[in-house]
DNA sequence: CAGTATCCGAACTGATACTG
DNA sequence: CAGTATCAGTTCGGATACTG
């Protein structure tokens, strides 16, 4: 058992995926890895995804300390986000999900 | 942008979240990795998944490809379920996020 | 620019009971 | 043993409109 800001995780694997899981967090860390980006570049790095569930998915990782939140008060307004040491402890990680990609989907890679 | 299945991604690490996303796909590649296993295994190993989640959840990895199903005709029923070599291929990613807790939690891992 | 607010349907999750 | 069926509650996700 794992004990982890006073919750109970049976592995590892189980601690990783709430932290990481859902369907943005993985993809935004794998963006804002190579680069430190403002909120609407994000809006237009994915189509698919809503301001609102881009707002909530980066909250929760700010939260858990994986994204650092910069805003600049001025007018108009600018919000950069970028990763903490503790975000980029988790770029083993994607780095193995795109190899994955990279192994096996090869084929099927459009640039 | 990557075609896979008629589907398009954006990147690879988004068809990976696609494949072995949600909140026991992961942890379940990892304990089937370890061992072969029964239905009722699986449900004991973990208590919070029900079995109707557990039905779902192996049905899509067997849909997908990670998981063999084997199903032996007799009374009472017995099946395994098992890690296919395409199920297998996810074990960098797994091995990563098991890694990752050792390197990040150990300090709160009780065995 | 960087968000909020509201609404709504879909998907997830759990409890319980039942079946071949 | 290995599931299904049903119901109900919660969360997720998207569309649209609005705000400082």
């Amino acid at each position: 058992m794992i004990t982890y800001r006073d919750k109970e995780y049976r592995c590892a694997v189980e601690l990783t995926i709430e932290l990481i899981g859902g369907k943005w967090k993985a993809i935004l860390l794998w963006e804002l890895s190579k680069k430190t980006l403002r909120f609407n570049e994000l809006v237009r790095l994915f189509p698919n995804i809503t301001r609102k569930m881009l707002t909530q998915q980066l909250k929760e990782m700010e939260r858990d300390g994986l994204v650092l939140r910069k805003e600049y008060n001025q007018i108009p307004p600018k919000v950069e986000y970028s990763l903490t040491n503790f975000g980029k402890s988790f770029m083993p990680i994607i780095l193995a999900m795109n190899q994955w990609g990279v192994d096996y989907v090869a084929g099927n890679i459009k640039e």
